[in-house]
DNA sequence: CTGAAAGCGCTAACAG
DNA sequence: CTGTTAGCGCTTTCAG
């Protein structure tokens, strides 16, 4: 009865005993909070490491209704963008002094929905949704459960703050890249409804062309390689044969030149095409994809930014940031029409 | 001081009292525990949601000592391998009926320590660790606080549990491929020291060539695209130059592919060029590395598997599993020597 | 089947 | 500067 039967986890309680001193000694002098003589706390600290004591956050965070954990929100990882945005956030989390921890869901509405859920009832801080939920209204209502900053697109009259590239001005800037390569039919392979910022992309590229009076030519599509091939596909085998395509992202841009080069023509002498994003992996040499760059680092310092500058001061008004994208052209695109 | 001031979260006491029962009856109904009438739980229900109720993660696990949250440990998601890994154990864990929560840290060792005290601190029920801390014995020290499960090296005799690929024979599989079409001069840009199964791709490699009276030729590097760049150009200087390079992952091979199209040589008319893991990205026309595939389900699969095994049963013998891969030859490698 | 009582591990006022 | 007293929100015996 008296052996370590169960052997339970090691309590501030427990370490107070031992080092003779009260709880409450102990955890001021294990946070560190001014007030204790340092011998104590180092004696404190002393026993607490010898008997290997794990403070127990979830008590903690009860007892102080406080939380430092910051929860990110991506629907997938498996694009290099996203994997690379959503890096930059964990680390910009991590600069401020929070702890960043990241959900990950299939997209099915319920499982994004259920990512949020866990972590809304963990107390999180705070919430960072990257190209997660579709729906606006959903959005909202996340964001009034938690404080949220959505990434990836302009939620702009929904009452939830965002930050995003200026996803129409980069479609513009695509399109008139190829239109000044001499251009003249362009297709647009869509990114699929309400996913990240692919309407705005499309309409800054129908823009462009009809202001020197060519009509839009769009094809549906979604944000992997697989849908970008089949968009292609069709985009090849319309007569005459468009000379350039400007993909909703680099995935769908590669999938479009795997298209391609199993079509027999090569790119971008037969054909010139262009992604968005500027993913890694997008420079290398056999890629070499144009297009246009996100400034993923930016997004990412701004978005922690705006999150905590709410976190401290929740009267704030809500903010929708739009930042200037580039283009960058590469080997994927060249003179044409 | 009546008013609504501190807009307190909704508890479990307001529920019950709202609905007219004790909190102890109200916890019942919520969870779906037997023993409640059916129409008082449907009540109970109703209020909950009228009230927009969300129970306290944190409470509920303190005083259940229970967590049905399972934490996976990742160096990065730049890598699309570990991303697609990463992503497959989650949706694995979710399947469980578990919760998954990511956390990615830089590597410096502080920073691997940090993310795992923090999952510890949140007193998750298990850990996965992908491509994590470098140190055997600190991954043995993680084990010891919580039931963990290694994913990505082989961690026999460390008494830590763990599932791979067969990386020794996958480096086999490579070297003897690259030796079946002809080649004489192999070379092997390596992954680093204690990174993710290298040290064994590398040993795999070294036995296959010495077997053929060959002697191996190793240049040091690291899992980076800039780092397989480096390294080939490296071996692309050296005199008389190899013919074929098995790089340590496929993001090598990219760099390496990169640096011998910058040195004006067709790959694989010049050079053969092979990676390793399958990454999503891999297959692309224009890329179509010739690799090693890992089983990345079944590896996911496996790893929560062995997990809960362990947590429903802890006196389990500590397993070590290997998995075998699958050579798999596309246009990045053709006859030479 | 239901409600009252005790406590999970910790922090946060308080008096000493 | 230190120890004592209350809870945080929830689950869990344990009588009714």
């Amino acid at each position: 009865m008296t052996g370590p039967k169960p052997p339970r986890a090691v309590t501030l309680a427990d370490v107070a005993k031992a080092a003779g001193v009260s709880r409450s000694l102990a955890s001021l002098a294990l946070r560190g909070e001014p007030g204790v003589l340092p011998d104590k706390r180092a004696h404190i600290r002393r026993v607490a490491s010898a008997l290997n004591y794990r403070p127990n956050a979830m008590a903690r965070n009860l007892a102080s209704a406080q939380n430092r954990t910051i929860g990110v929100v991506a629907g997938s990882i498996l694009n290099p963008f996203v994997a690379y945005l959503v890096q930059e956030i964990d680390r910009e989390i991590g600069r401020a002094g929070f702890d960043g921890v990241l959900s990950i869901h299939g997209w099915p509405d319920s499982a994004a929905r259920h990512a949020v859920e866990h972590l809304v009832a963990q107390r999180v801080a705070g919430l960072i949704l990257v190209d997660a939920p579709a729906a606006p209204d959903a959005i909202a209502a996340i964001a009034a459960m938690v404080p949220t900053v959505y990434v990836g697109r302009d939620l702009t009259g929904t009452g939830v703050e965002s930050i995003t590239t200026d996803d129409e001005l980069g479609g513009r800037m695509v399109a008139e890249h190829l239109l000044g390569l001499g251009h003249k039919a362009i297709a647009h392979i869509d990114g699929g409804p309400a996913r990240a910022g692919s309407d705005a992309r499309r309409n800054g590229y129908a823009g462009a062309l009809e202001k020197r009076g060519l009509s839009p030519n769009v094809v549906a599509g979604e944000h992997t390689i697989d849908a970008g091939a089949r968009a292609a596909d069709q985009v090849l085998a319309q007569k005459p044969r468009p000379s350039a395509i400007f993909a909703s992202n680099d995935l769908m841009a590669i999938g479009a030149i795997n298209a391609a080069t199993k079509a027999g023509l090569r790119v971008p002498e037969d054909i010139s095409i262009a992604g968005f994003d500027d993913m890694p992996l997008a420079d290398s040499e056999t890629l070499s994809i144009t297009t246009v760059r996100q400034p993923a680092q930016k997004l990412a310092a701004e978005a922690v930014a705006m999150l905590l500058s709410r976190l401290s001061d929740p009267g704030l008004a809500v903010r929708n940031v739009l930042v200037a994208p580039t283009l960058i052209a590469r080997r994927s695109t060249a003179t044409g029409g």
